[in-house]
Order: C-alpha cells, then structure tokens, then sequence
RNA sequence: GGGCGCGUAGCCUAGCCAGGAUAUGGCGCUAGCCUUCUAAGCUAGAAGCCAGGGGUUCGAAUCCCCUCGCGUCCGCCA
C-alpha cells in the first residue's frame, strides 16, 4: 500500500508525510544527507516533535543550534501553525482549520467505512483460526478471551482491507467426544435438565470421566469404542458422535451469537483423518531426519531444534500407528498454508509449544515457507484460583451475559423508568453484552487477569457504557435537528473541538497500527478517549443554544463524533445506542 | 531443572517492539458541579523508589545482564 493511497482514506497522513519530507529537507540542506532521520512521532507537547540529540554530535552542532537551525530551514508551511522549537526540541503543531476541514470531509465522504482501507491490488488472503473450543460443554469465561480477541482482530484486519476467513477448528476427532458420547448412552439419573446440548452433555462427559478413571472395565469399553472410532467412519458410534458434537457446536454457538461473534467456517479434524491426509503427514514426517520411533510411535526430535527440557519428544502418533492431535494440526496447517497468504491463530498461553512444533515440522521438517502466526492469550482465572470445568469452579459465559443484561436492566429502569418495556430491554442487551466485549479486550491478550464480577460489570468509567452513552448523548443533539451540508470547519477553535478533531482524525492511523501490531486492546483505548473527549466538548460548548454559524460546525462535528464512535465500536463489536 | 510470558499508586490499566521534554487513564477515596443538548457525565485533589539490583547512553518504564514473584508448558491427552 503506498502512501497516495493511504493519503486517500488516512486525513493524517498528509501532514505525516509533509513534517517528514520538510525535516529531511531541512537536514539535508545542512549537511546531514547521509543520516537517518526516524519518523516523526506524535506527541504530547505538540502534533510531530524530533529530538536533536542523536544528529547534534554527527553535524557537530549542540543539540540546541541543530534545532534552531532546522526550524529557520523549513520555514513557514500551510499546513502547519507554526514550527519552533523549545530547546533542542523541533515542534509541528498541525493548522487546525486544515485539520478540521481535511478530517470531516474524510468522515462525510466515507461514513461507515472512515477507518477503513482498500489495497490498490488484489487484497492479501488471511485464515483467522479462533475460539476452537473443545465440544464437550458450554464456553467459559476463562476461555472467552479468544473469541472476543480473534472477533475484534477480525474485524480489525477487515477493515485493514484483507481478505479474510474466520475458521473454528472443531476437534471432533479426540477422545473426549466418545467419552461423552458413551456417559449419554450409558449414564443415567443425572439432573440434565436443559434446552442446550452443551450444558446437558458436560454432565455426562464430567461423570463419564469419573466413572472412566474409577473404574477399569468402563476405562476398556470407552478405549475400544475410541478405536473404533477412529478406524471406521461409518461406525454406530461415529455417527453418534457426530450427532452429539454438532449438536454441542449448536448451543456453544448460542453465546458466541449474543455476543456478535461470527465464523465462516467451521473445520473439522475427522475430515483430516478421514479424507488420508494425516496418513499423508505422518508418512513425510517419518521419511525425514527429524523423528525418531519409540516402541512403534513416532516422534519429532524437539532437542534438534533448540528446545529443551525434561523431555523433548513430540509424539506424533500412538504404538498402534494412530494419530495425536498435533499430528492432525499440522495436516490442518497444510491446507490452510495451500489455500491463504497468511495464517494466524489466536491461542491459549497453553498452547506456544505445540504450536512451535507444528511450526517446525510445517516450515522446517517439511520445507513449506509461510510461517503461522500466533496471538497467545493468558487465562482469565477466579479469584479462588484457576477455572476448573471438573471441580465445578467455573463462570460460564451464558450466565455472564445474563448477569451482565439484568443488572443492566436494573440501571435502565432506574435512569429512564419512562421508556417503554422493549426500548429498555434492547438497552439493557447492549450495554450489558457491550461491557463484557470491552472488558474482556481492553487488557493486553498476554497479561493474567483475574475475574471479578463488579469490573465484569463495570458500567462507567473506562467501559463500553460509558462510550455509548457519549454516542446517544451525540445521537440526542442530533435526533431532531440535522448537520446542514454547509458548514464553517474554521469556527471550531474551542480547545475541546480542536481535541476531538484531533482525535478524530487518528482513527485511520490506529486502525493500521492495530492491524499491524495485532493489538486489538487499543481500540479499546482510543474509543474511550474519543469518548471522554467527546464528554468535555459536550460540557465547554452547547450545541443547539449557539449562535446560527457556530451551531452549524458544532452539528457538523458532533455528527462526525457519531459516525466515528459508531465505526470505532463496531470495530470492538459493540452496538452503538441511539439512546440510554 | 529448562523454555516462554507477565510484574507500572489500595485495585485495574496505557506506554515497552522503533529510548527523549512534568509516566496514561479508570475504579476506590476527598471536595465540588444538574431550572440550560441524557449526571452511565464533568471539574479539582490526595495517592508511583514503573518488582529489585547492575549495565549501556548526554538521557532508561522502554535496550542488555542477574535476582525475586506470578502464570504457563516440558503426556503414546486435547
């Protein structure tokens, strides 16, 4: 993507590639040609500052003079207010009517698609691997973390201008589904009283595991119904399996709905298994130099490959030649590497090595070049410690949700007692459902975070609520009096306009640096921050009450703060409210 | 024992990759602000040896080394 085009749906980036090109004038024209000049950054004391320090000694001036002398050679701009420096510090401050008048002309032009971006050629193909719970019962907070990551970076990389597929890999194919599906057949009198198949079936899968690790000869019916499995297809049990593991799929799905998250695909591991191309895998990976067999199981020699400890063998398959979970991961990763120009996954901290085994027998046993990308995520855990689905220590995303919508329908009914029943019920969904989404991403994905209900719960400060209420209180000033077409953007000079504008105008940038970095938290972040400053300019400067012309910007800026906190919480998969 | 990640006010957290000007916000606490566009809001205040120690640098929360604490992994489970 080059930088015309970037020009075309960034307001920012013009005035980045402006201060950039005149400070490489400026120091080359004092002999500095053959040094590095690093890019600009925003900053806090002005809109683009550089610090002399580092090119003062080569130029062999103080830091101060470079300064100087650096300001005197770019000279007066028309982008810019002014440029000065403060000691050895050069300082862009950005023209604001250009700004304002640039940034909303952007925000009217693209509507819901400001903050997006087109490739000029053929958009790259990404496979985004997310959430692939194990279908055996209901998600759990301590798990929900990778859906709420991998949606948000979803559609992060959407807007990005990628080409992208969301797939849940469903594994079907281990034990824990025959398990299950044997405790349904055989296990009776347990209270599984529910409309759900994933809360109904945990029970049995729970008991099941019991009664497997108590006793022996149920421990030996399940391991021959496991090979049966795995041998035939079209077995009785197989296509009972089938049956429970879709039907478990259908209601994990239920929250994941509530919560706006969506797949294209779902993936099957028993496809790998079936369809020969795990055989396939196992017989290119015995052929290398890199497995060795112990007992008739086959293993990749991790030690090879620099990786250490207490034991480094990876089993790829069992003595009987059947097949381990890692082994159908990399068939997986095969066909994925043949059908997309990238891969990423989002995974449990768990997970990194087996994931860097899968890495080395794909691109260093097997030859294939893309590399797998991972987003690591660490557990959420409960104050009484780590999540536990066998001890019963566990929140379950359902009741979260549910949680979360009532006690927001409490504070409805409190704050707008006179909204009509079903108003106040789609208020409470989305605030409710919208502060789990945000609570849950606006923590880096690699730090530890303990879950308690009343920051879950969280309904103002840094929350989903509080930006929404920023959007209704800009959709209640619009509600009944439109943005006219024809505007003054130079009226708005107040402090708090020129911030929000600001802010406005770095909606795009972040959306590259979030794509990019694949940081889905500071979405979180800059959403809040538009909002609050959308809250200061809401309290420096009436709207509806101001003078005709001045009145005519404001409506003009408050829509434009609409539309950007609408693109920004969408982003997060949050619905924007028109009121609360 | 080894690998990887994390450690920022009582609690939660941004900044760390690409080192710079008084360390970002929130919760809680203290004191204020609703006859005026929604107070789920706003303003002000108290509260930090950026885990600890060493190093590199004109300059370190940020880079390097060591130590400590927490998490996680090192199954012919997934």
């Amino acid at each position: 993507m080059d930088v015309d085009n970037l020009e075309k749906f960034n307001p920012l980036a013009l005035f980045d590639k402006e201060a950039n090109a005149q400070m490489r004038k400026a120091l080359d024209s004092l002999g500095g040609n053959e040094l590095y000049l690093p890019p600009l950054k925003l900053h806090q004391h002005s809109d683009y500052a550089f610090v002399c320090f580092s090119l003062a000694g080569p130029l062999g001036m103080k830091p101060q003079e470079l300064a100087e002398k650096l300001v005197a050679g770019i000279g007066a701009n028309p982008l810019f207010e002014k440029i000065e420096n403060v000691g050895p510090y050069v300082n862009f401050y950005i023209d604001r009517k250009v700004l304002a008048g640039k940034t909303m002309e952007m925000v009217f032009r693209m509507k819901d698609r400001y903050g997006s971006f087109e490739f000029e050629d053929q958009a790259p193909k990404i496979i985004l691997e997310h959430t692939s719970a194990n279908p055996t019962g209901p998600l759990h907070v301590g798990r929900a973390r990778n859906p709420i990551i991998g949606d948000t970076m979803a559609r992060i990389l959407r807007k990005r201008g990628y080409d992208l597929d969301v797939h849940f890999y469903v594994d079907d194919m281990g034990k824990q589904l025959v398990i299950l599906t044997w405790g349904h057949e055989n296990i009776t009198g347990l209270d599984v009283e529910s409309d759900r198949a994933d809360h109904k079936f945990v029970k049995f899968y729970q008991e099941a595991n019991r009664l497997m690790a108590e006793d022996p000869n149920i421990n030996n019916e399940i391991n021959k119904l496991i090979s049966l499995y795995e041998e035939d297809g079209e077995a009785d049990i197989s296509k009972k399996v089938k049956k429970n593991c879709e039907d478990i799929l259908e209601g994990m799905l239920v929250p994941m709905m509530r919560l706006d998250i969506h797949y294209d695909k779902f993936d099957l591991e028993s496809k790998y298994v079936r369809d020969g191309s795990v055989a396939e895998v196992v017989e290119k990976l015995r052929a290398s130099e890199s497995t060795g067999e112990d007992d008739g199981a086959l293993y990749l020699d991790l030690e090879k490959f620099g990786i250490h400890g207490r034991e480094n063998k990876l089993f790829l398959t069992r003595s009987d030649g059947t097949s381990l979970y890692t082994t159908r991961d990399i068939a997986y990763h095969i066909d994925k590497h043949n059908n997309f120009d990238h891969m990423i996954n989002v995974l449990g901290e768990d997970h990194k090595l087996k994931a860097e085994a899968v890495s080395i027998a794909l691109n260093e046993v097997l030859d294939y070049e893309k590399k797998v990308e991972v987003i690591f995520y660490a557990f959420v855990s409960l104050p009484e410690g780590k999540m536990s689905t066998r001890k019963g220590q566990v929140v379950y995303m359902d009741d979260l949700i549910e949680e979360a919508v009532s006690r927001a329908l409490a504070e409805v009914e409190k704050k707008r007692p006179e909204l009509p029943e079903e108003i106040k019920l789609g208020i409470a969904e989305t605030v409710g459902v919208g502060a789990i989404r945000y609570n849950i991403i606006r923590v880096q994905a690699e730090k530890q975070m303990t879950f308690k209900w009343e920051e879950a719960m969280n309904f103002e400060g840094n929350s989903a609520p509080f930006i929404q209420y920023s959007h209704a209180r800009a959709s209640s000033i619009l509600r009944n009096t439109d943005a006219p077409n024809d505007f003054d953007p130079g009226l708005l000079i107040h402090e708090s306009e020129i911030s929000l504008i600001k802010a406005l105008a770095r909606f795009p940038s972040l959306i590259i640096k979030c794509a990019d970095d694949r940081t889905p938290h500071l979405v979180a972040s800059y959403t809040y921050e538009l909002a609050s400053l959308f809250n200061q300019f809401y309290r420096d400067c009436p709207v509806l009450s101001a003078e005709a012309d001045i009145m005519e910007a404001r409506l003009n800026l408050v829509k434009c703060s609409k539309m950007v906190l609408q693109n920004a919480l969408n982003t997060l998969g949050i619905v924007a409210p028109e009121e609360m």
